[in-house]
DNA sequence: TAGATTGTTAATCGATTAACAATC
DNA sequence: TAGATTGTTAATCGATTAACAATC
């Protein structure tokens, strides 16, 4: 079938495309042409496989009537979409409890994002062993980021510190942050960021725990 | 002026309380009653001012014309609605550099999110210290969880194992789950499940910067 | 071939924004 | 009082779902 490769993604749909790779690549290597159709994908993942193939001609691959969508090719692609396949260059800022499992996680390595620098302000923390690295203090930053080209920023500080460490980020040339502060944080349009904050997500949870029966009759 | 409590907010609503919420926070406990409008919320927050007071619509509190909300007010009927003002007892299976990490982070606690129970099946790593606590033998989660009135868990397991875990806890009694791993989680619903995924909220951030420069212009 | 599944269009549904009377 | 800001209604916008011709 014809293909238009859209040059913008919703938001709405690229969340959803990062959630078909990990179902990919839960398929693993093995060898064997292995298919997987829109009903499939909907039905693990809690969709209905009308939004699986309208998210999936957002991309540039097709499936196959009557067979579905060939696992391997839907992964790759999917990678190249979503930058799974380049190499990111990642520092933290905030050695606390968060920042340091990040940084330590080797999930995210694996994945492309190279942890290459952690910094903390507290004198106390800096000198500590991070895997290979060392914690740096924050005024080592912004040279370190522009010397070596991070390309990504995780804030994991206090709200109160987090627009202060973005801007200084930004003004040292990431083009992207992780905020793991609870915090808003604004940026220039050109610096991308995605808030991803666990106690906002623990207090959804336990909104939809408190009023759950009232919901479900 | 009038207002009907709605009983269901949506769940792009609740998100947004979440960020009220830290927001009304950061205005500390000075006395002096402090106001904010609905235009200087949205302004923090990168929303407009009508999102903000139709949000705030479906929460039991009044603004006042010409003065806005008394933020003490809005951030005590915020803590209610979204239950930050209960204490939740929480169990965190899967005792990796990320389940360690929130087992230790005292923000939880702080919002009345009480970790009170670590797991792992490797052995290795059984009997740890996290703080007060020891990590203890999956095999021990069921009866713990049931035995302790467990509220919420966080599975903080590899993907694969993912949804045997969250089917264990869930028979044991849980209410709510955050799942951090990468697999999509199953569960009936009267249990709640909230998602958040470090690697898919940096492959998001990978796919905005890679096309940034095409959406800007 | 017949049946299953795609890609796409159109319909529905929900969320955001604009506008404005009410009012402090 | 006059002006600012609310709560709410209506309009717009975007996202999801249903339906179906195309096709392997």
């Amino acid at each position: 079938m014809k293909r238009t490769k859209s040059s913008v993604i919703p938001s709405s749909v690229v969340r959803r495309l990062t959630e078909y790779l990990a179902y990919a690549q839960t398929f693993g290597n093995e060898n064997g042409d292995q298919w997987v159709s829109s009903r499939e994908i909907a039905q693990a993942l809690g969709l209905t496989s009308s939004t699986v193939r309208q998210d999936l001609s957002h991309i540039d691959f097709c499936g196959i009537s009557k067979r579905g969508y060939h696992v391997k090719g839907l992964r790759a692609v999917l990678e190249d979409t979503l930058g799974a396949n380049s190499v990111w260059r990642v520092a933290v800022v905030g050695a606390g409890n968060l920042g340091m499992a990040i940084a330590q996680n080797d999930e995210f390595r694996e994945r492309g994002f190279h942890i290459i620098g952690v910094f903390d302000k507290d004198a106390a923390k800096v000198g500590r062993s991070v895997g290979p690295l060392k914690v740096q203090h924050v005024s080592a930053m912004p040279d370190f980021v522009s010397g070596e080209g991070i390309d990504i920023g995780i804030v994991a500080v206090p709200a109160a510190a987090a627009q202060g460490v973005a801007d200084l980020l930004i003004a040292s040339g990431v083009r992207g942050i992780l905020n793991l502060s609870l915090s808003h944080i604004i940026t220039p349009r050109r610096v991308q960021v995605v808030e991803a904050r666990l106690t906002c997500s623990l207090l959804e949870l336990s909104h939809r725990i408190k009023y759950a029966r009232k919901e479900n009759k």
